[in-house]
RNA sequence: GGGCCCGUAGCUCAAUUGGGAGAGCGCCGCCCUUGCAAGGCGGAGGUUGUCGGUUCGAUCCCGAUCGGGUCCA
């Protein structure tokens, strides 16, 4: 029996018991802070058992995709472990419990229509005292006693220990089904659990029965169909074995399953279905949180292929096969192939360039304990290549033995573990997780949330909670931050990349400010202070939201919409949504695209979407089936999960989407759109931000008025500011070269005359800000004082040049011409007006090429408040033991400074360039002393 | 969320407790050579990511910020 017919049979078996078949959830659940990846097919039914919704069905059933990585090491070795797998699951929420449990168990196991297993093969495991499961074991199925095993808490309760070690709350016994294939181990199949019970401190007595009882149970869909292929890993089984294959064929080796390189090959295998289903889900190897497990196990799957001799990125190319065996169930993954290849490619790339570098850094380390005779790898340098520079332990561990290096292996793991510590300090805790929320959640179920109409309600206190997570009847403190929860609310709650509202929440004896609101399940959190009076649970209350902030922000969240059609409309159907943020007139918007945009089309976009804002069409929002959205083609994200009624919200005849922010009711209100930046956020997606409304009038109005700024100080006409800028910086340049050289010659000037003042629209003036800020290398609202300040430094340079110019005399020749005799050593202390470090050390070293042997100190005046001051001597003196940066330290404290250097060379800086004078007397006498 | 490393010429990287910004490759010009490859000579190319602080003086020290890399949770 193939997978594909078992996991139908089994949603068919339990809907035909009156299960409702839901879909599975996303395999990252970003809605569930508490998990990276969904770990069981319970995730998604969470708040169900614990009642905190209202249930629409009592029974449900699903085959859940999921991922684990606590047992990442034993994949591939073992004939059970995967990080990525699928679970079939029937749920019942308070609804049946054992007796059904287990009889439709051991009917779908068992009966021919279904699995049709050899009864004699199954035996059951229950928790110690759970003489409810025993007795039906015994007489309902009719199983014999020596079937039936008892096991401790660690083996057959759910938390495991949860008795005696807890955590605190709902938990139960379960029962597990064992399968015995012919001459083989048995296999744990199926897993029944009981939650009956609600756990409250240490034992005796801690565990009292629940009223609603709960079904959850699991089974995994590759391991029941090892069972029913009769093969002995589920690695041989028809939807993965021929993956297993294709990877032997990328690698170009055989697949051989008891050999180690078979184990490579299943651990390859393994990997590229998990890296396909998260990265179709947009969780893409990175850095942070999931985006760090898919990384390490896109790393650990390359390196495997690395070390059976494949040098260049190879697991992309199985992508096709995963999604071919998987689309029949997911056809969703037919339509990201691409992206999912070309992120998989790059991330590949990547890696072979930190493992190449890193050989490149290990290499010289091994030679050079080699050549100080060591016999041993330090722990420490292994920790640092890895934990710094990302070589794989494995890899350095295999480079040390094969040169006969012993890698210290016990201190690396110390030394991790020591990392592991200091890496887990933080994890702030969330306001309002748990305790006293989770009660109230518990007893109100949900907030209607009223925001689409109106943005105020009259509404009632539901609860308060303050900062430390306790219940209030009163909150009467106006320092802390608090949570009020109402029975229905005009507030929208953070999601979907829209932030929470803010206003106020007033009843006739208090005012409470709200500055975030945030959603839990169902429940809508009002975080703020009280500012005055106070508020009691029960209160009658009415809740405003700020309107004008809201406006602002239904203004840039249908600018994202509009954004998108557009983006679409100039890049392709493949620059899809990857994520976005919108807040009060401004948002930012992740999305899919492999290359640059170019500024003419990133203003061809922004045109679009301001046409579609000017189009004033209607924006309407209303409830549809989810298949109703997909055929009218409304555009939906991956691993986003949408409910079912969902909220579509149209414009015009131009998009749908699928959307539960709130929105203007019409384009124009937008106003105008207003694209601030579009940069590469990671490999394959772009990042852009805009603003929308006011906030975009304010943007245009600064970027007309700095061009013109721009143009008043070059004092040109605003279309040759971009030019006249660079001529201004190549004016700069050449100043400090003249300077350099010694040559006083002033360039001629700039030749600029400003016409007209002539005001340019917005478009053609970012066009000139931005060409203008890329010459200069600043950001654009930068650009006016860059512009500035090189004017003052041109000042600048152009004085020094002219004071240059009128001291004259100051050729080497001319300063040699003046050098006075000391004990045999030739003494030049001199003024060098306009003078600057490279002209006055080119000074000396032409000095000392001439003459010698000879000690020279040249001081020049920079301003009025600082004085340089650059000496030098002959080689021969340095011989004898003289020291340039001595004798600068003698004479600068004259100055009013400090200073020193190397021997030959060294410079000092002062603050009084009217002892300049003084400063060079002092330096003969301290030269002339040297001499001695 | 926390830890560590790195930002210097188009590219790869140097720069001895803070004191003249360099090399190789590439680029441009000239020379040599029948041609090719190579070789010789010369040259251009840098606000040392950005901003601030300490200092007479910062590529170097300190702080912030941006960008890249990496490990842990």
């Amino acid at each position: 029996m193939k997978t594909n017919e078992i996991r139908e049979k089994y949603l068919d078996f339990f809907k035909e018991k009156g299960h409702a078949v839901r879909p599975s959830d996303v395999l990252v659940p970003k809605w569930d802070p508490t998990v990276l990846f969904t770990p069981a097919g319970m995730n998604q039914f969470k708040d169900h058992f614990l009642g905190n919704v209202e249930l629409d069905f009592t029974r449900a059933t699903t085959c859940q995709k999921c991922l684990r990585t606590g047992d990442i090491d034993n994949v591939g070795r073992t004939a059970y472990h995967h990080t990525f797998f699928e679970m079939l699951g029937n749920f019942s929420f308070g609804d049946y419990f054992k007796r059904e449990a287990i009889n439709w168990a051991w009917e779908f196991l068992t009966e021919k229509k279904w699995m049709g297993l050899d009864k004699d093969r199954l035996s059951v495991t229950i928790y110690l005292d759970d003489e409810e499961a025993f007795e039906i074991w015994r007489n309902d199925i009719g199983l014999s006693g020596d079937r039936i095993s008892r096991e401790e808490e660690d083996e057959n309760f759910w938390p495991a220990e949860a008795p005696s070690k807890g955590p605190d709350g709902v938990c139960g016994p379960c029962s597990e089904i064992y399968y015995t294939p012919d001459g083989g181990k048995e296999v744990e199949i199926w897993n029944l659990v009981f939650t009956q019970f609600n756990r409250t401190g240490d034992p005796p007595n801690n565990l009292h029965p629940l009223p609603n009882k709960n079904i959850d149970t699991g089974m995994g869909l590759e391991r029941v169909t090892a069972v029913m292929q009769g093969v002995d890993t589920n690695y041989h089984i028809d939807s993965i074995r021929p993956l297993v294959e294709a990877a032997g064929e990328v690698c170009d080796i055989k697949y051989d399953p008891n050999s180690d390189d078979g184990r490579r090959l299943r651990r390859i295998a393994d990997h590229v279905r998990a890296c396909t289903f998260s990265i179709h889900e947009n969780t893409n190897p990175g850095a942070k949180a999931e985006n760090s497990v898919i990384r390490t196990l896109m790393r650990r799957a390359f390196l495997d292929g690395y070390q059976l001799g494949l040098r260049e990125s190879f697991l992309y190319q199985m992508v096709p096969q995963v999604v071919e065996i998987m689309k029949s169930t997911y056809p969703e993954l037919t339509e990201t192939v691409e992206r999912v290849q070309r992120t998989m490619k790059t991330e590949e790339q990547g890696f072979l360039n930190v493992v190449e570098s890193g050989i490149a850094r290990v290499t010289p380390m091994i030679a050079t304990l080699r050549e100080s005779k060591q016999t041993s790898f330090p722990g420490e340098q292994l920790f640092e290549l890895h934990t710094t520079y990302g070589v794989p332990i494995e890899l350095t561990e295999k480079l040390t033995l094969d040169a006969g290096l012993v890698p210290d292996m016990e201190h690396y793991q110390l030394m991790m573990t020591e990392h592991e510590g200091t890496s887990n300090t933080g994890e702030k805790g969330v306001m309002g997780g748990g305790g006293a929320v989770e009660q109230i959640k518990n007893e109100v179920k949900s907030t209607s949330f009223m925001g689409y109409e109106k943005t105020e309600t009259t509404s009632v206190i539901q609860g308060l909670v303050d900062s430390s997570n306790q219940r209030l009847e009163k909150l009467t403190a106006t320092t802390t931050d608090s949570i009020v929860v109402l029975n229905e609310s005009p507030f929208y709650a953070e999601s979907g990349g829209q932030v929470g509202d803010k206003g106020t929440i007033e009843s006739a004896g208090g005012k409470f400010d709200v500055y975030d609101t945030k959603k839990d399940g169902d429940v809508i959190k009002h975080l703020g202070q009280l500012v005055s009076g106070e508020l009691k649970d029960g209160d009658e209350v009415t809740a405003s939201v700020d309107t004008s902030r809201r406006n602002a922000i239904r203004r840039a969240h249908s600018a994202t919409h509009i954004l998108h059609y557009s983006l679409q409309k100039h890049l392709g159907n493949d620059a899809h949504q990857q994520g976005s943020k919108v807040w009060d007139d401004a948002f930012r918007f992740d999305y899919s695209h492999h290359q640059g945009v170019d500024d003419a089309t990133l203003q061809l976009i922004e045109e679009t979407a301001n046409d579609r804002v000017q189009s004033s069409a209607s924006i309407e929002a209303k409830l549809v089936s989810l298949e109703d959205a997909r055929s009218a083609g409304a555009m939906m994200l991956f691993g986003e999960k949408y409910p079912d009624p969902c909220r579509m919200v149209s414009m015009g005849d131009f998009s749908k989407e699928l959307c539960g922010g709130t929105h203007a009711s019409n384009t124009s209100e937008i106003g105008l759109m207003a694209i601030k930046s579009d940069s590469n956020q990671s490999a394959g997606t772009r990042r852009i931000e805009v603003l929308t409304g006011a906030a975009a009038e304010a943007y245009q109005n600064q970027i007309i008025d700095d061009v013109n700024k721009c143009a008043e100080l070059l004092n040109c006409d605003v279309r040759n500011v971009p030019e006249q800028t660079q001529l201004l910086i190549a004016r700069s340049k050449q100043l400090k070269k003249q300077l350099d050289s010694g040559k006083s010659e002033i360039p001629s000037p700039i030749s600029s005359s400003r016409a007209n003042s002539e005001k340019l629209n917005f478009i053609e003036s970012k066009k000139i800000l931005r060409e203008t800020a890329r010459a200069i290398n600043v950001d654009i609202f930068d650009a006016v004082s860059r512009i500035d300040s090189a004017q003052a430094e041109v000042e600048k340079l152009e004085s020094q040049l002219k004071q240059l110019e009128s001291a004259g005399g100051t050729s080497p020749d001319d300063l040699i011409k003046n050098a006075v005799e000391v004990s045999g050593i030739q003494v030049i202390c001199a003024d060098l007006p306009g003078g600057n470090p490279n002209l006055m050390r080119g000074t000396i070293d032409q000095i000392r090429k001439k003459i010698g042997p000879v000690a020279v100190m040249l001081a020049a005046a920079q301003g009025d408040s600082k004085v340089l001051l650059v000496a030098g001597i002959s080689k021969e003196l340095v011989e004898r033991g003289m020291s340039a940066g001595n004798w600068v330290k003698e004479v600068a404290p004259v100055v009013g400074g400090g200073g020193g250097g190397k021997p030959d060379m060294a410079q000092a800086g002062g603050k009084d360039p009217t002892k300049i004078g003084e400063a060079l007397e002092k330096a003969k006498t301290v030269i002339a002393g040297f001499a001695r």
